[in-house]
DNA sequence: TACCCATGTTGTCAACGACAACATGGGCGC
DNA sequence: GCGCCCATGTTGTCGTTGACAACATGGGTA
């Protein structure tokens, strides 16, 4: 089979079905929210039947779950590549971090919104965690560099990191909910940021 | 009229069915989630018709801001009385402020993500907006305190609340979302606390 | 006393999620 | 190379829901 349409090679009947109703669904999901999201409509925008999509998602939330591990992904992404261009330096990789993370924020608050709903499957919710937790390893990572420097205080790696991911998690979510007062989110970012680092930084040597 | 149910005097045809129906809509809420609420099944545990509901809220998501309104006072009241009870030092008031906070949402988790969801109508969401930012208060109050004790940096209060609130917020929201690795919130709450009022504490006078 | 409006009721509609029964055609085993 | 099977898609249907309209009722007030 496989049809042209607009240009983009599309083999419905037997093709890629499931991945043209996640996108679409993101689409959806950009523009009208979770609500504005429905079987019926996404199978109507890719010209298929109304149950065609539970051949590929046998929910509506497990086609949310889906959604949401797609989402966890590109954020994973994100952080490795912040990781990456930052240098060496474990301060500077914790703001490279934190900034990625709350530009994906700002960017996809819909998809964070969905990506953090505690209404996942069970299944969904193991693979989801699995990925969520890669994301803090990187910061555990920063954090465990920055103790062998002798810079940042003693103290579990994994519990700092949460510890730091929450206070950006914390200014990611106020900030997608517009509840900054206007405040520009990476100012309030970069501030928090300071102060955590400047909290978490080892006791200097007496004298 | 007023027929006695259960103990409760109850006036429905022409008393209080608003409130009983936020009520009832609570406990949906708190066992089965936003999506078990249903504007009918409320109608139906209440002993009215499917329309009634309507006369007092336009809409489902009417009653939703309604319900968030309710969470927000309720909110305050807590964070106001944590105030009362912590003492007059800075430090105690903010710590006993995140504790508040930290308690309530752990306590109304759902409830919680309805304050926060970013579906409000407009014009709830502007009332909505001043009682957070009653709360937001409390705690500039507290920051204010400690920056005339020279205990605080300087900065603008209201910043550097919103910073400490973000930072509470986010704990607050990995805790309702059960991704804490089962590290009790508390501790990772007081863990944070300790590690911002570390990060916000005036530098020490050289010497 | 009579009217009006707040509150509640019945009836209806379109959309949706979910399920069941059925169709089809491509790839795999033979 | 042929035919069968299953993945994928379709049609049909059901119960639930939110929203709206037209109608009922009764208490407070002019």
């Amino acid at each position: 089979m496989g049809a042209r349409l607009g240009g983009v090679t599309r083999t419905y009947h037997h093709g890629n079905l499931r991945d043209a109703l996640l996108a679409r669904a993101e689409e959806q999901l950009a523009t009208d929210g979770v609500d504005g999201i429905s079987l019926r409509s996404l199978a109507r925008d890719l010209g298929v039947s109304h149950a065609a999509p539970a051949r590929h998602f046998r929910d509506k939330q497990a086609l949310l779950d889906a959604l949401a591990l797609v989402g966890f992904r590109r954020l994973d992404d994100g952080l490795a590549r912040a990781v990456t261009e930052a240098g060496g330096a474990f301060d500077d990789r914790l703001r490279g971090l934190g900034r990625a993370y709350a530009r994906f924020a700002i960017a996809h608050p819909r998809l964070l919104e969905v990506m953090y709903a505690g209404k996942h499957h069970p299944e969904a919710s193991a693979e989801l965690l699995a990925v969520a937790r890669r994301g803090l390893g990187l910061v555990a990572d920063a954090v465990d560099t920055g103790q062998r420097a002798g810079a940042v205080r003693d103290g579990d790696p994994d519990h700092l990191a949460l510890l730091l991911f929450a206070a950006v998690h914390g200014v990611a979510q106020l900030a997608t909910g517009d509840l900054l007062d206007g405040e520009p989110a990476a100012d309030l970012l970069d501030d928090l940021l300071e102060t955590c680092l400047r909290g978490l930084a080892a006791p200097t040597p007496a004298g």
